[in-house]
DNA sequence: TACAATATACCCATAACTACGCAGAACTAG
DNA sequence: CTAGTTCTGCGTAGTTATGGGTATATTGTA
């Protein structure tokens, strides 16, 4: 624990969820929070004026999806720890996220004190992931990932493109979707297209 | 306005929600929260001892579906208004939860303030529709909603069930369950079994 | 360079879904 | 009881997806 105390930017489209985490945080000195973005547009200029430690960020923000936040914020504001909040304990994002290189995974309905924690460990230079996600880690190691293609070729399948049309916006034969679908069913163990949704709204691929 | 406080119950199972609500209504001293259940379950057990004026409730909690759970309260708790919180603009599901017997349906996005209004509209016995919703109200009240049927059929649907094994378990014939795909896509205006998924998580007929 | 992984593409038979339309039975409200 | 809605069921033809393989560029990297 530092002299100065660690300075938060908190980044969420809800502000019942801003709110609370600011209710929970507010009570501790070692603490600061020295904004709250709706945005992650708005997110990025606060930092700038800012410069906080830790940026505790929802990963479904509306205006730009998680993983270019993330870039965005390494590139703009490398010295800045990613600290990602996510609804859902989303396997497969969560390595995906931590390659991005954010520095710690918290899942919504952690208990409010796991928050603190998740802060601390992250300002200090190490990571953090709540305990469904170590476990999501885990399972998830020796599993092989999806290929960019395929994760391409999933979310277009996710939301709702015939395979026929997949092909058309990829520029690709539709042979080579359906080879796509097959592979990915195959790796994720999943039967149905319906199945394939579910698992790109739970893994955050898409926005519902 | 009463002379006794306003009786709230709040039902999330996301921690820093319910503390977020908590920390914008602890300001009123018109409006009493005397619980917060992080499961249906507990939050018809907490009424039965609380009696709360209106309950205010997730449409996406883990353990029971959110028309269910409106049931549910309808059942044993008649006097309690609900007020249903959700993270989405659920067309449909809106006009369905009315006829549920819902009282109000705030967006989690709304602003703190708005929270406050809703419970004392609510409270009063009127009902209470966020700005959002209640555009989504006014487009949708000459479009008919699923019928009982047909949205059981849709959630088959939407869990990856195949239409044969959809009539095996409805005891119909796959004709029928055809019929009911066909005439949920048209009245939902929806084109793929894709779309059928992803509509019903937005609207809570199904967990993620 | 050579091996492994990835992306690409094709074939075939079967299963499932789609889009039209049509219509009787059962239930509901006035 | 009548009218309207809902639930049920069928036909036909066409489209799409599934689950087996097989195979060839390309690419990254040890």
């Amino acid at each position: 624990m530092s002299i100065r105390p660690i300075k938060v930017l908190l980044v969420d489209d809800h502000p019942l969820v801003l709110e609370g985490i600011n209710s929970v945080l507010e009570t501790y000195s070692h603490i600061e929070i020295v904004g709250a973005a709706s945005s992650v547009k708005q997110a990025l200029e606060i930092a700038t004026q800012t410069q906080p430690d830790v940026v505790m960020m929802d990963i479904n923000m509306s205006d730009i999806n998680g993983l270019d936040a993330i870039e965005l914020f390494k590139e703009q504001h490398p010295r800045a720890r990613l600290l990602m909040l996510s609804m859902h304990d989303s396997k497969e994002y969560i390595s995906t996220s931590v390659m991005y290189g954010a520095f710690g995974y918290v899942l919504k309905d952690v208990s409010t004190n796991e928050i603190v924690s998740a802060i601390e460990t992250v300002a200090s230079g190490e990571t953090y992931f709540s305990t469904g996600v170590s476990d999501a880690l885990l399972t998830q190691t020796n599993k092989s990932p999806l290929t960019t293609r395929e994760q391409a070729v999933l979310v277009l399948v996710a939301e709702g493109v015939s395979s026929r049309i997949a092909a058309q916006i990829l520029d690709i034969s539709i042979r080579t979707v359906e080879t796509h679908r097959k592979n990915i069913k195959k790796k994720l163990n999943i039967k149905t297209t319906v199945g394939l949704t579910r698992y790109a709204i739970e893994n955050g691929l898409i926005n519902v």
